[in-house]
DNA sequence: TCCAGTTCTGCACACGTGTTCAAGTGTTGA
DNA sequence: TCAACACTTGAACACGTGTGCAGAACTGGA
C-alpha cells in the first residue's frame, strides 16, 4: 500500500473512517478523546491527507492556474511571485504554464487547467485575439487577466487589472517636455497590443497638448525586448534630425537602446534623454540610472489573486481594476544639450 | 449538474460508463462504430475529462512540483523555463512555489505538494540544511535537486543536477591570471552555500596553482543581490591595495559592482576588470558587456525535468549530473593598467 | 426504572474515472 | 448443428474523502 488513508487509520483506531475523517478536521461531531486518540494515531502512521479525494468530494480544488508568455520576462516574474504569494497565503497551489506568447499553446494550456478543475485563471499578459474572452467565459471558471493585451469586454466570468498606462505615459511626456525637449521619439514594442496602443496614444496626445508636430520618423517598433529597443535607437540615429530624448515602451527597450547610444559613444541623458516603463530591478543598476515608471508589478499580482479569491468567497468587487504607474525620476534624463538648462 | 461527466455521455448514448471510457481513450476493446459515436456525443456536450478522477483511479497525477527560492530571481527563472518547456512537452503540469529563502517554508511547501501527490518534485537552489535529503526521502517521492546549495549524500529518491563550479571558477581564474593579474578579489555570497565555497575553493586552487598569495582582505561577502556586489566593492576600493580583477560570485553581484565602480569614475576595464558568473541576458546590456561563465540555465531545468521523467518511466539514470559552465569573453576584462598588454 | 433528550458513531452514498472479470453476441470451422 | 473462438459490453469494484441520515449509546430527570 502506498499512502495510508483514512481507512487505514480507521481499521487502527477500531473505528469507521467517517469519524476519522471528521476527527481529523476537529468536527464537533466527534467526542473529544475518540479524535485526540485518532489524531494521534494518524501522526504516528505518518498520515498525509489526499487533497486528491478531497477535491473530488468537495467539487474544490484549492488550485489556480497562471498562464504566461514566458517567466523568464522579469516583470512577469515579479507579477508572479506577487500571485504565488497571496494564493499560498490563503492556501491555494499554482499551476504555472508559458504559453511562449503563441496563441494555440495558450489556449491548450488554458483547457488542461480547466481539465484539472482550478477553482480560478489567471492570465499575464495574454496575446490571444478578440475571441478569446468569450472561450474563457465558456468554461465558467473565474478568471482574471492582468495587462492583457487586447481589448476585453465586460463579461460575468472575466475580470481584469492593468496598469493605467495613458496616465502613465502622460507622465512621462510631461516630464520630457518640461525639461524643454521638442523632438521626442518613441519605441513600441510590435504594433497591436494594448499596452503599446495606450502607451502610444498617451505620447500623441501629450504632443498635441504641446502643440509640438508629430513626426511619424521618430515612431519606431521594437519588439519588446533589449534586442528590439537595440535596433531600434540604431534606426533613430539615422534619421537626418535625431531626437533629444527617447521614450521607450518598457524598460527592456530601454536597455537595449542604451546600449546603443553607449556603443556610438553618445552620451545619456547629456546627448539624449531616455525614459522607460516598468522598472525592472536591472533599471537601478544600469549607468546612468534608468528613470521610468514604476508598475506595481507584485501588487499587480496580489490584486489579482484578491479579485479570484473575492469571486471564491461571492464577494461582489469590480470587474476591472486601474492600477497608477508612478514616474520614478534617476539620471537618464535632462534638458536637451542646446538649451541652457531653462526650458524654452 | 457542474461538468460533464463520463457518465452523462453514458446515459446520452445508451451505453455503460466504462464503454464510454474505453471509447475516449481509443481503447480496441470498444467497437469503433459505438466508439466514434460516443466521441461525437462527448464533442456535442463539451465534455473534458476531469483530471481528478482521473487522478485518484491512475494513482498518477501528471503533476510536479517546483519549489523555488524565489521566481523574481532571473537565473531561477530560466531554470523553471526549461522545467516548464518539458513537462509541458510530456503533458505534465507544473507547480511553482516560491519560498523566499526561509527553510521552513520551504519544507511546508514540500509538504504542500506530497498532499497533493505530485509524481515528483523540483528544487531549485535549495537553502535547507542537512537534514533536508533524509526527510525528501521519506516521502517516497522522487526529487531533483537543482544546485543545491547544501552538499548532499546520495540517495534513492534525491537526484541531483548542478553545474561544475570549480571548473568553471578555475577558468575564470586561469583567464584573469592569463591577462596579468596578480591582485584578484572574490566577492562571495553569503556564507556557507555551497555554490559560493565550490567558487571559493576554485578560486583558492587557482592562486595556489599560480604561486600568488591569497590575501584575505581581497575577499569580500555580499548576499548574492546587486545591493550586495554594490557593498562588497565598496569595501575593496576602500583597501590600501586594491585588487585589479574580481571575480564575482554571480552576475547579479557583478552588476552591483559595476555601478560601484561607475560611480565612483573607475573604469572597467582600464582601471579594474571585473567578471560574473550566471550569463543572464542582462550581462549582455552593461557598459562594458560582462564577461562571465554561462550556466545553460533552461538547460539544467530540462536535464532536471527529464531526470525525473526517466525515473517515472523506470528507466536507469545517473544519480547526479554536473554539467560545464562556459567561459563568455565580453568586455569588461583586460590586462592591468601596470601591464603593457603582455602579462609579466 | 423508564423516558426524553443529547451526544456520538456508522451505513450508505457521492464525487469522476479506470480496470477486472463475467457474460453476452456474433463468427467460423468441423 | 454445435463447439470454439473473437469481439463487444456492462456489472462491480477500486481510488480517498466528505456528508446526510438513521440509529446506538449515553445523560439527566421524574
Amino acid at each position: 500500500m502506498r499512502h495510508v488513508s483514512i481507512k487505514d487509520i480507521a481499521r487502527a483506531a477500531k473505528v469507521s473512517h467517517p469519524t476519522v475523517s471528521r476527527a481529523l478536521r476537529h468536527s464537533p461531531l466527534v467526542r473529544s478523546e475518540t479524535a485526540k486518540e485518532i489524531r494521534k494515531i494518524a501522526e504516528t502512521m505518518g498520515y498525509r491527507p489526499s487533497a486528491i479525494g478531497r477535491s473530488l468530494a468537495t467539487r474544490k480544488t484549492n488550485m489556480i492556474g497562471v498562464v504566461v508568455t514566458t517567466i523568464a520576462d522579469p516583470f512577469i516574474a515579479d507579477v508572479v511571485r506577487g500571485i504565488e504569494d497571496t494564493a499560498n497565503e490563503f492556501g491555494y497551489s499554482v499551476f504555472l504554464a508559458n504559453s511562449n506568447a503563441n496563441p494555440d499553446r495558450e489556449i491548450q494550456v488554458v483547457h488542461s487547467f480547466h481539465e484539472r478543475r482550478v477553482d480560478g485563471i489567471l492570465v499575464a499578459a495574454s496575446r490571444v485575439g478578440a475571441l478569446y474572452v468569450p472561450l474563457l467565459s465558456r468554461l465558467r471558471v473565474p478568471i482574471v487577466l492582468i495587462n492583457n493585451q487586447h481589448p476585453d469586454e465586460p463579461d460575468e466570468f472575466v475580470r481584469s487589472v492593468m496598469i493605467d498606462n495613458i496616465k502613465a505615459s502622460s507622465a512621462v511626456m510631461s516630464h520630457l517636455i518640461g525639461l524643454g525637449h521638442r523632438r521626442i521619439a518613441y519605441i513600441g514594442d510590435k504594433s497591436g497590443f494594448q499596452s503599446d496602443t495606450e502607451r502610444f496614444a498617451g505620447y500623441r496626445r501629450s504632443l498635441e497638448l504641446a502643440s509640438y508636430a508629430f513626426s511619424p520618423e521618430l515612431v519606431v517598433h521594437g519588439d519588446g525586448k533589449a534586442e528590439g529597443g537595440l535596433q531600434a535607437m540604431e534606426k533613430l540615429l539615422q534619421i537626418a534630425d535625431p531626437p533629444t530624448a527617447v521614450f521607450c515602451y518598457n524598460d527592456m527597450s530601454a536597455l537595449g537602446a542604451l546600449r546603443t547610444l553607449c556603443a556610438q559613444g553618445i552620451r545619456v541623458p547629456a546627448d539624449i534623454s531616455l525614459i522607460g516603463f516598468d522598472d525592472l530591478a536591472i533599471a537601478s543598476y544600469t549607468s546612468p540610472l534608468l528613470t521610468t515608471v514604476r508598475q506595481p508589478k507584485q501588487q499587480m499580482g496580489r490584486i489579482a489573486m484578491q479579485m479570484l479569491l473575492d469571486t471564491f468567497s461571492g464577494v461582489e468587487s469590480k470587474s476591472s481594476i486601474k492600477v497608477e504607474g508612478e514616474l520614478i525620476l534617476r539620471e537618464s534624463t535632462a534638458p536637451p544639450s542646446w538649451c541652457d538648462g531653462n526650458a524654452n
